[in-house]
DNA sequence: TATCCCATGTAAAGCGTTACATGATTTA
DNA sequence: TAAATCATGTAACGCTTTACATGGGATA
């Protein structure tokens, strides 16, 4: 599943220029699962074009290029729908932020509650942001509910989650932890 | 942060062959949120030999390919902490299984309540693996529970969610809910 | 006045995955 | 006897990111 499949998927919502496709993976529910930027998602509208899976409409706009509105086909509707039949792939996760706590003791010490208080914050953000989200009830068919319960009990778990357990990094090898014993 | 940084890192943690730093990858905590596979290791450790990051001796075996084992040189572990220094990228995180959720009405009413059996059994394999790792309480400076606690906190909810809220999904559109407003 | 938003696109570089190539030893 | 483990490496392909290129309108 890349990016061209994905904008196939968005275009089973509705009609959509890249320029909107790209706000979705920016700020609804479908970006906390799969992310794409203009780079990909342009070359991808023009290939499926040229493979006949959407059709494009230009429309004049005075002042900015025209605005080219996609609209899926028929076999586009089947090709994703069969794309959804396949057996997904394993989520792939990468996380810089844990890679670091990882070598925490090779850090100074305050760094490693600096990071953590980050981000905390950060997850804090995320809970605000996606409570936002739930508040729209938006557009679309897709199951924005389910799939922003899931973030918020994500981002929360972990904000939980670091502030319970940021002890096992923070006194590591620490002179006081080291007198403790 | 890339594969070489990784391996530079690793290597902190004592010397090791290409070999023996995929098996961390893939048995280890850091395999929780990094992943490299032979094909991008063995081109790491050349590069880090080149750059005098890391040195090589070659062990003489029989039957098999010498074994290389690298170690960490002083630029090498320099290097390392100042990329660990570093303001850590965003996570990255893809999942298959969540976009093919989040356009579950295009599916057939079995499929969805598959998908999300199959995915809670992945889970519940994951915490079983995560449980047996933290026994193993293993070698290396690695944080291993601080790591392993996260992602035992991470798969119980995702099983727990599922459970709970899977319902948002299954009586989607189907005669009964309609039927019940 | 400055920043953000709208609007599309290209090109190159970077990075990683996958497949291929080889082959002995140990375990089930 | 089949499969997994040990052991290293190359090459091609694929995908994404980043930077570049352009520019008017709206908002703060």
């Amino acid at each position: 599943m890349d990016v061209r499949t994905l904008c196939l998927g968005i275009l089973t919502l509705g009609d959509a220029s890249g320029y909107e496709i790209r706000k979705m993976f920016a700020d609804d529910a479908i970006g906390e699962v799969f992310d794409a930027n203009f780079g990909s998602i342009y070359p991808a509208l023009n290939r499926l074009t040229e493979e006949g899976l959407v059709v494009c409409t230009a429309q004049a706009q005075e002042g900015r290029p025209d605005k080219k509105v996609y609209s899926i086909t028929a076999e586009g509707r089947t090709l994703f729908t069969h794309e959804l039949m396949k057996v997904p792939a394993r989520d792939r996760f990468r996380s810089e932020f844990f890679v670091t706590l990882l070598f925490a003791d090779l850090l100074p010490g305050d760094r490693v509650g600096d990071l953590i208080d980050g981000r905390i914050a950060h997850h804090q953000q995320e809970v605000a942001r996606l409570e936002a989200l739930a508040r729209q009830e938006s557009a679309g068919a897709l199951n924005t509910p389910f799939m922003v319960g899931f973030g918020l009990a994500h981002h929360r778990l972990a904000v939980s989650y670091l502030t319970e357990n940021r002890h096992l990094l923070e006194n590591a090898g620490s002179p006081v932890a080291q007198i403790a014993e």
